[in-house]
RNA sequence: GCGGAAGUGGCUCAGUUGGUAGAGCAUCACCUUGCCAAGGUGAGGGUCGCGGGUUCGAGUCCCGUCUUCCGCUCCA
């Protein structure tokens, strides 16, 4: 697929839009072959939209939020984490909105069949919940399509929510739904979190986990799943415009993390929704887009969600969810800025990101140019010939010593040109390899996978030596 | 969910007008080499997405179903 960016973000006044982008079926093949990421139940014909990680993949992913998590919450001293439960209260998802505006009432046209929500065609603003229940509604009304004019169907709700039951019994009352977004665990323990950590505002809370969405059309690969992860930063803040102050640093900083763990700086870029494609609970909406191999899209979205939450939550729950500001002596309840990425696009756009078919002199390689922080594996420790049983048992020494800090693999089932070549195909940024002379004056090889430069260096120092790389690769 | 295309060993694919499965890569073993892959010999691995039908016989035809990809909606 030949895709052009949708917008001049990529010319000459922005910086590197990095090397040719990754086919995505290249990406797909790379990651089931080498245990990324594998279809879910694949063995029964698969699941749609659900994807498995694989050994390397859930150590990609675990990578991705320990670096989200370390930026969000170790580095800094105004946020701090939270781990709510995917299930909550019914009610959470009435004030939320998310039932009413998750679970629209949509028609489509039987000659164009495009969709449309029930009550924003015209001639139908304003209809009553039961109304938009009708089956006949469209018939009473004569409501047509907007575009074509063709026939509508009658109304169907798409619920975005997956519902299950709470209790052993399976009745309308028990009902409750799977979480579509972390945030709303963070909104009902604000009062909680500040207390107990006596956070002042602004500060913010921090939330990695699993939601769920019955997404109308998944696909893409990791991109679009029913089940994935968020990694959302809710960020508490005075009302008006200290909110819109904070939001204006979030944004930058959001981007700049992506830059920081190697992705292309020329294949990112903002883009502001339109005041009519805001959410139901937005100000303001600006996205971090990556251009993948489909085109650019939403990457993590930056919101000012105003005193929406707090705000509903209060009135809904009848508790008093107002901060008290010691030195204006205020009551207000804050504004929240939400920075909203998902773990599984991060991982995924590191991967590709990551991903080059590099000519050699004699011949090429795939290689994942991976920021250590984020690879699967840190060194890989190999015999140059394995016949000599004190070479594998050096090389054992210094891997046992290695995985006390880092993960590490051995292997020895093929030349060690060929072993390279494995390691760089899953991103190992560092190999360490004995040999002959190793045994004589106990230094080893260590490889670097970008330069593949070589240096001997002792074998009790490896360990300080990788671990100082990764400390210089963070830029710390 | 609707329209279009596809679904063969881990990956990429071939399979001729229906006769009962093959290649390259990958993996493993041994040999060779001994600091940057594809050298030699051999091995494992597929009820051809799943279910049903037509037929003496189906990967090859028909129906259903699931999954994937491309377009219409939504968003991390």
């Amino acid at each position: 697929m030949t895709d052009q960016p949708s917008s001049p973000a990529s010319t000459a006044d922005q910086p590197d839009p990095g090397p040719a982008v990754a086919r995505l079926d290249t990406i797909v093949s790379l990651a089931k072959r080498r245990g990324f990421v594998y279809p879910s139940s694949e063995i029964y014909g698969g699941i749609n939209a659900v994807w498995d990680y694989g050994p390397l993949g859930v150590e990609l992913k675990n990578n991705v939020k320990r670096a989200w998590w370390r930026s969000m919450v170790q580095e800094r001293d105004d946020i701090v984490g939270l781990d709510a439960g995917i299930l909550m209260h019914p009610e959470v998802w009435v004030t939320s909105g998310h039932v009413g505006s998750f679970s629209d009432p949509l028609v489509e046209c039987d000659t164009c069949h495009r969709r449309y929500r029930l009550d924003e065609l015209p001639g139908a603003e304003g209809l009553s919940a039961s109304q938009l229940q009708d089956e006949a509604i469209v018939e009473k009304l004569g409501l047509v399509c907007p575009v074509d004019a063709g026939p509508l169907s009658a109304p169907r709700r798409f619920n975005l929510m997956f519902k299950t039951h709470m209790g052993p019994v399976e009745d309308e009352g028990a009902v409750i739904y799977l979480r579509p977004e972390t945030a709303q665990g963070s909104y009902v323990n604000f009062k909680s979190v500040q207390q107990s950590s006596r956070k002042k505002v602004p500060f913010g809370i921090a939330q990695i986990g699993k939601s769920f969405r019955n997404e109308i059309s998944p696909g893409n690969f990791v991109f679009r799943m029913r089940e994935f992860e968020q990694m959302e930063m809710q960020y508490f803040v005075r009302p008006g415009d200290p909110a819109a102050a904070a939001f204006e640093e979030w944004l930058p900083a959001r981007k700049a993390w992506y830059e920081r763990y190697g992705v292309s700086p020329g294949r990112l870029r903002f883009r502001e929704h339109a005041a009519d494609e805001l959410a139901h609970y937005a100000k303001k909406a600006i996205d971090v887009e990556y251009r993948f191999p489909f085109g650019w899209k939403e990457l993590e979205g930056v919101h000012n969600r105003g005193d929406f939450d707090l705000g509903s939550h209060a009135r809904a729950s009848g508790e008093n969810l107002e901060y008290f500001d010691p030195v204006s002596e205020e009551h207000f309840i804050p504004w929240v800025v939400e920075t909203a990425a998902g773990a599984d696009r991060a991982a995924f756009t590191f991967l590709i990101d990551a991903y080059r078919e590099e000519e050699l002199e004699n011949g090429s390689r795939v290689v994942l140019k991976l920021h250590p922080d984020l690879a699967p594996y840190k060194v890989a420790v190999l015999p140059l010939l394995k016949k000599r049983p004190e070479i594998v048992e050096l090389c054992h020494r210094i891997k046992a010593d290695l995985q006390q800090d880092v993960m590490t693999v051995y292997d020895d089932t093929a030349a060690i040109g060929k072993l390279y070549r494995r390691q760089d195909e899953i991103g190992t940024p560092w190999c360490v390899t004995v040999d002959v002379d190793s045994l004589e004056d106990g230094a080893v090889t260590v490889r670097d996978r970008d330069s593949m430069s070589q240096e001997r260096v002792p074998f009790e120092n490896v360990r300080r030596l990788i671990l100082d790389r990764m400390h210089a690769a963070r830029g710390a």
